[in-house]
DNA sequence: AGCCTGAATTGGAAATTCCAACCGAGACCC
DNA sequence: GGGTCTCGGTTGGAATTTCCAATTCAGGCT
């Protein structure tokens, strides 16, 4: 979903202004990167390594002419990078890859698999775990300290910040 | 956004068949919930307190009829509880509350808030931040490993679970 | 040239959202 | 009782978005 105070960016990609830019809320800023319909699991399907049209498409099921929009919008949001690759045989085509943006989102997609795992579940068991690449060994998401301890969820809260107004 | 597969409960909101059940994809499954347009912001809006028709109306901007759309839904899917209260010299009237499903979004919430700032900040500041809600200290949201200790964001991968398939 | 493949575009149907006007139950007043 | 106000909620129709299928287009191949 796009806010009413679209983000259009003029043409270049670049921002001119440097005020009112766009919504102050972060949760909104964020939905309006990844919140049309797909967007998210385009970056899912990133996070799995796919890069390709054709494995979008497979994978996904959506139809080319949004495929083709969100991975535009992704791109000028900086979340997919494009990439040039050619095939032997082949024309050159387009890849995309996650940025270090990108592969941010991580924490979105971790954050939205551990609330269907928890409340949520299939019931025929999960079909995505968390794990350290190193080790195998499963992680999970959590509120932490600045030590890096994790806290119960129920002790963090969402409190305004310092460009909080009342009506967000 | 809700799946082809859409999850309709039969009217009493309770399942039937054990198999079957909807999208295997823990994020499909979580978008199916509060993937539609301005659901996520009612959460937001309850998890910051509000919790009336009013409340949420005027904090949103949101049209009356998705408004009324997206509580039933969220009530549905077992996100917030509708209770009745009374006014003093008013009727009665319906608010809207988070469960405890409900507040596990939080952890959805946090991390978009989190993405936000790090990867697409607003110029003015944060309109949320996220504290622990007894000492006040900035917390961060981060993955853990089973002793509760943060790990980079770098070492966690997403890979497939036992209900995985080659097309999700 | 002619054919093939795969990305992108187009056109029209369907679904979703938006907006403004309207409804109706209860509270209040006379 | 009748009139009026308020506020969740509903309704009707326009605008936008998504869906789906067919088509176009660029480049590599024979």
């Amino acid at each position: 979903m796009q806010t009413q105070t679209e983000t259009a960016s003029p043409a270049g990609g670049a921002r001119v202004s440097g005020l009112d830019d766009g919504p102050r809320c972060q949760i909104v800023r964020t939905l309006d990167v990844i919140g049309e319909k797909w967007s998210l699991l385009v970056v899912r399907d990133a996070l799995r390594g796919r890069s390709r049209f054709s494995e979008f498409r497979d994978s996904l099921g959506a139809s080319t002419d949004i495929l083709t929009d969100r991975l535009a919008k992704l791109v000028a949001a900086g979340v997919l990078e494009k990439r040039a690759y050619r095939e032997a045989g082949s024309r050159e085509r387009s890849s995309y890859h996650l940025t270090e943006s990108g592969r941010g989102l991580a924490l979105v997609a971790g954050a939205m698999i551990q609330w269907g795992d928890t409340f949520n579940p299939y019931p025929g068991g999960r079909s995505s775990r968390v794990v350290d690449a190193a080790t195998g060994a499963p992680l999970r998401l959590a509120f932490v300290d600045e030590s890096g301890q994790a806290v119960p969820d129920s002790s963090a809260a969402i409190v305004p910040g310092p460009a909080a107004r009342t009506t967000w």
